[in-house]
DNA sequence: CTGAAAGCGCTTACAG
DNA sequence: CTGAAAGCGCTTACAG
């Protein structure tokens, strides 16, 4: 069934005969059964106003008789306006970002926008192609999480006076927008908070990005300027999970001195070493304090529960698409920085 | 800027004015500057072998001075064909799918084609509308998981001949091809191993979604075939997060016979069983047992380990692309069931 | 408020 | 192996 349509394809000829067949309506169809032009129907279905009160209902009757679905791919042709946003994240599978995607997908859904899921890989890797592909589809905007480093792709993008939302962090120069906070002022506040406790010992546990190696500075600098010693550290590769949390735990008993408080660049770290703590009868945080990052679910959930930096991942994507639909509505967006912010949460383990 | 530029929108001989001055070459543009048709640059462009080689060499040396990318918008009108294929899951914030959307989207960009992503929402409430944009930008397939029991979306389908990989479930009869497992199977399996450990007692702790409830079944089907005692259950709602297993915990206390093993529909509401049982004190396995469902990561992780149901999500989705791949190669797919199957993995926790 | 017509940027059967 | 031309299904300035 399926060999034969792909057979009928190479042949236009063949195709409408098939789209006749199957019966799949055109704009025309819907035309010719309301009695009027395709131009109507084509504005009654952009702009149901424009379009005589009895004109409109003759025409939603046809596409109800018809069960005509517009080709938005002829549509985006002719318009210049593909309604598609590309959305490019590092992963799915256990991101942080994944409340940030989630709520964009929503925003822009009730837009009538289509949402292009693009994965980058591990440090970007296919940021490169991704937004080769985001261009090639004529995506109204492009939204990625990170600062877009690639220089080819940022020329590219420049050069096209492409809609870029850079998302999780405010770049000096973003492409175009950017909306998240600064990963530098977390590191600091953590700093401040857990000096202002009474630790004197942190071992930093990060990951290698980008932003986490920022909120490890800032962490740094604010922990030295007020005078205190530079903090034993650990590093991971790639991303942070559970797993490396409870390898960590082992690691760090075998340092020289004992640190006071753990500072981990993720919840799944923080809740990897919570549970090997506990297995371990090290008691969390008498013996051992530790402060996560994020504000998972489970940081709240735990046993004890987490002390962490809440980001407000689902206001950044909903903040993201406000600044698509701002323009959209012909508003000129001065700001290049939106700042949403970041909250320390005091809770058990720290 | 940018409200200049949607100023110059609407004008046609405007935008080609402005396409000129921001310079976004097209297939003509290219097609000049190697000295040959538009047809060969298409040609070159999607089948290179059909070209000859000095030709195409001019051709790629044009792409690259012009800065070309294919405006695929155009292609897929052109075409019938949109490289496009439409993933629809529930959600994607924390989701047991979530495996199984990365492994699609790379095997999809693998081949060239880019993901639409939609969410459907609790109980799939967004899915005639995901359906109906999925057709409206002539995606090539839709994948979604679950079942598709919303008949008008099922009629629409099928009347169209559309291609749908149903995934994560194995209904009698689905649209076109379902790649998954059992649940039914799943739950009698686990009735079958926690019999043979010598519980005697089990509560079931399920969320209300269909597939939980199929495994719910399978296990009591199974476990008073066998003359066991009808489970004590709980039921919640929607999704079943770790939070939940916390709350369960309490209730399960208060029922009259303790059970010495505890059925979760999810690896989430273990681990959250597992939290809320350690901080009463109460010892995993030797009081209370506890088996989830999924192989997350955190079920080898915690401690206990957790005794689950291996899902090979990324399976799933790689066989999923698979089934596309082989009808692109035009290859007639005879199975309408594909059994990725499952592994209960034996761990501490029960 | 509505229609006729041109055009969006490609692909592809046909003919050479 | 390559070109000329028709066509994919819409949108929209123009004219009424």
């Amino acid at each position: 069934m399926k060999a034969l349509a792909m057979a009928f394809r190479a042949d236009p000829l063949a195709l409408a005969f098939n789209r006749m067949k199957r019966g799949i309506p055109k704009l025309d169809d819907v035309a010719r059964q309301a009695g009027v032009s395709a131009a109507t129907v084509s504005r009654f279905l952009n702009n149901p106003g424009i379009v005589a009160t009895a004109t409109g209902e003759r025409i939603r009757a046809a596409i109800e008789a018809t069960g005509y679905v517009p080709d938005l791919v002829a549509g985006g042709l002719a318009s210049a306006k593909s309604r598609l946003v590309a959305v490019l994240v590092p992963d799915v599978a256990q991101s942080i970002f994944n409340a940030t995607v989630e709520a964009m997908v929503e925003e822009l859904s009730i837009d009538g926008h289509s949402v292009m899921l693009g994965l980058t890989g591990i440090e970007n890797a296919r940021m490169p192609q991704l937004i080769s592909a985001a261009l090639s589809r004529r995506a109204d905007a492009i939204i990625l999480t990170g600062i877009l480093s690639d220089k080819p792709s940022r020329d590219l993008l420049i050069g096209r006076n492409a809609t870029v939302i850079e998302t999780w962090g405010l770049p000096p120069e973003p492409i175009d927008v950017a909306v998240g906070f600064s990963h530098h002022a977390v590191g600091a506040d953590v700093a401040r908070f857990l000096r202002g406790r009474g630790y004197r010992r942190p071992h930093l546990l990060s990951a290698s990005g980008t932003r986490a190696m920022e909120r490890r500075q800032g962490f740094i600098d604010d922990w030295t300027a007020a005078g205190g010693e530079t903090p034993t550290e650990q590093m991971f590769a790639s991303q942070t999970r559970f797993g490396h949390g409870r390898a960590a735990f082992r690691a760090m008993r075998e340092l020289g001195t004992a640190p006071d408080v753990v500072v981990c660049s993720s919840d799944w770290l923080a809740q990897g070493l919570l549970v090997e703590a506990m297995a371990a009868g090290v008691k969390v945080p008498d013996e051992l304090a530790v402060v996560g990052f994020g504000n998972l679910a489970i940081a709240a959930e735990m046993r004890p529960t987490i002390t962490t930096v809440d980001i407000d991942g689902a206001r950044i994507g909903r903040e993201a698409v406000n600044v698509l639909r701002r323009r959209a509505a012909g508003e000129t967006i001065a700001e290049r920085h939106i700042d949403v912010g970041f909250r320390l949460i005091e809770r058990e383990s720290a």
